[in-house]
DNA sequence: AACACTAACTAAAACCTTTTAGTAAATCAA
DNA sequence: TTGATTTACTAAAAGGTTTTAGTTAGTGTT
């Protein structure tokens, strides 16, 4: 099973070890016929470096860990698209793990792979994060992390997103624009810059255009039990004396269940009431009514985190983070036509 | 930034760099009272064993290699999360590739993964792969190997899948169950046993029916050029003498799509023409008309494919090659509803 | 007292690479 | 012809772990 070795070329051709090293990184200690023997041997006997030697030897493992809330949806994969193919084109590896949006696992998936010797961390944390103690403590060791989707002030580092603010305040204008008077908003429960922003966007597009923000038209849901608690929100929406004629939701996941839940409920959009959201799914137009959204450049994030986290490893000592906005991109459908 | 090694702890508490190895690991050569001193030491200093030095002595990575076409596909995601499941309860390292439906890139992957110092392989190779030969020389070299999802008979080790001839089956004799009489199939090109036994299937079930096989109903679409190659395959089809009342689609990709060309081109879904395919969307229900599907445990492919994995790891002398094909379940939605 | 045996430890090699610090031979300047 | 420089190579160390092959001190047997 053992892959040819420096030594075993070494033997073959009467060179020292350090002459074949040498040749394989095109030394110019090495004369050219040299390096041509032990190039074509080494290419003919299919040699590839041992990637746990050359680790050992650098302190470098040429592996990136990513910590994710989970593989199994689809913006996330998106973006590990996008971050997959920043690293590969620069030969780093990938070790995936998924939070699956619980802290303790979050933790303990980063003890894992700090342990496993990676040369950088990506991490998108879940939506309970709210200590990043833990992080700070690995980036004080001296590991280059950076933030991607999901963002937070409690650390500093490299950053990389979308302009929630503003993809939420176009969604809102969108509705307004449209006719929409009476716009409720469905978002997730959590202290990250995401909820917030969007949050934000949502009440200074309502303020922009005159109109009252009323705290009976927004519901933050618990992400770990959303079936339920996304139901319980949007019967009570439903059922305020002064229904809503619009939603706005916040994420992917609270955006499609919603769909579903309101046409479970035999609610015509959007005559009863319009829906648009942050969605990345590429089957909106599939969807009954098709839903407009909010779609992310997922891709972008992906491969910008990944970039940064690169350079951030082989520029070590340079200290000056940024926090790099995307803009999202407004895709209007059916569910929001304009009112008649 | 460097962790704390052996040769620390053996300075600190004067003791030789064996010693404190032995420790750790519970030797019997070593004594109690230096157990309990070395543990504690190593734990109050938070001491990681170097992967890469371990594994460089070893000749292990405790890291495993998947090729998938790409992770940014719902059903490849969801098989994912199983292998991940699976591995990281056995403290396995995950490192995914994707192929992008490409074979040379795959080849490259493979390459690269083998070179990365795998311990074993996880794959389910392109459309487009015919040739193993690759594949069988690392298999030849030691390096374990299981095939998941998409299988081949061109190379013989574990396999995991679902049963898709049966899948295939039973999604056609619902749809004549149903009073569906001319039905179409539209598949992917490509020689793998999935292709081919989806394939027999809907003849077979035809066949059972008394109903005629006919080829201008069956369509192959290019995998790498899928919107075109399948918008034409639908117009073919839908111009057709006899046109189909029902179509069974044959993966997850060509599923979603073709309700999105049947819906462009005003068809009414099933009243026009009924749809049945392979797909583990969990957006079903929400799509105009709710689709009715063929459902895979990716879940469960994927973790199996894991422990089938993992088994063979460290059971490497072991060669009874065996074949998992799990259930799919027919989910019946609005796209099929019985012929009024 | 001589010997075998065990318990508890250590020195050093091995895994494969990269790199530092050289060496030997050839070339060049004076 | 001497001394300096260049060219083309090599020996050996380092990186952190595990493991082989010891060593030493102490216990037990006769």
């Amino acid at each position: 099973m053992q892959n040819i070795t420096l030594r075993d070329i070494a033997k073959v051709l009467n060179l020292s070890v350090s002459t074949v090293s040498r040749a394989l990184t095109d030394s110019y200690q090495i004369g050219d016929k040299t390096k041509k023997l032990v190039l074509e041997y080494a290419k003919a006997h299919n040699y590839v470096p041992n990637r746990m030697a050359r680790g050992l030897k650098e302190g470098k493992s040429r592996s990136i860990g990513v910590v994710v809330c989970s593989i199994d949806n689809s913006f996330v994969s998106q973006m590990l698209d996008g971050i997959d193919h920043f690293c590969t084109a620069n030969d780093y590896q990938l070790i995936i793990m998924q939070s699956k949006e619980n802290f303790e696992q979050e933790k303990s998936c980063i003890h894992l792979l700090y342990a496993g010797g990676i040369d950088g961390l990506l991490i998108s944390p879940t939506y309970q994060t709210t200590d990043f103690e833990y992080l700070k403590q690995l980036q004080n060791d001296g590991l280059p992390i950076v933030l991607f989707d999901r963002l937070s002030e409690h650390i500093d580092t490299h950053k990389v997103a979308v302009d929630n603010f503003n993809g939420a305040y176009n969604a809102v204008a969108h509705l307004i624009k449209n006719g929409y008077q009476t716009i409720a908003h469905i978002n997730s429960e959590s202290k990250l810059n995401l909820t917030t922003d969007r949050f934000e966007g949502y009440k200074k597009a309502l303020s922009d255009h005159n109109i009252a923000y009323n705290e009976d038209l927004v519901k933050f849901c618990n992400t770990n039990n959303l079936n339920e608690s996304l139901e319980i929100a949007i019967e009570q929406l439903m059922s305020l004396a002064k229904k809503p004629d619009a939603i706005f939701t916040a994420t992917d996941q609270i955006s499609t269940k919603s769909l579903a839940v309101l046409n479970q409920l035999n609610y015509k959009i959007p005559q009863d009431i319009a829906l648009i959201g942050f969605s990345n799914t590429d089957l909106a137009n599939v969807f009954n009514p098709a839903l407009s959204t909010i779609h992310q450049p997922a891709f972008e994030i992906g491969s910008l985190a990944a970039k940064q986290l690169l350079h951030l490893i082989e520029h070590k000592n340079e200290v000056i983070f940024e926090t790099i906005l995307l803009d999202t991109e407004l895709q209007s459908r059916a569910s929001t036509k304009p009112r008649a």
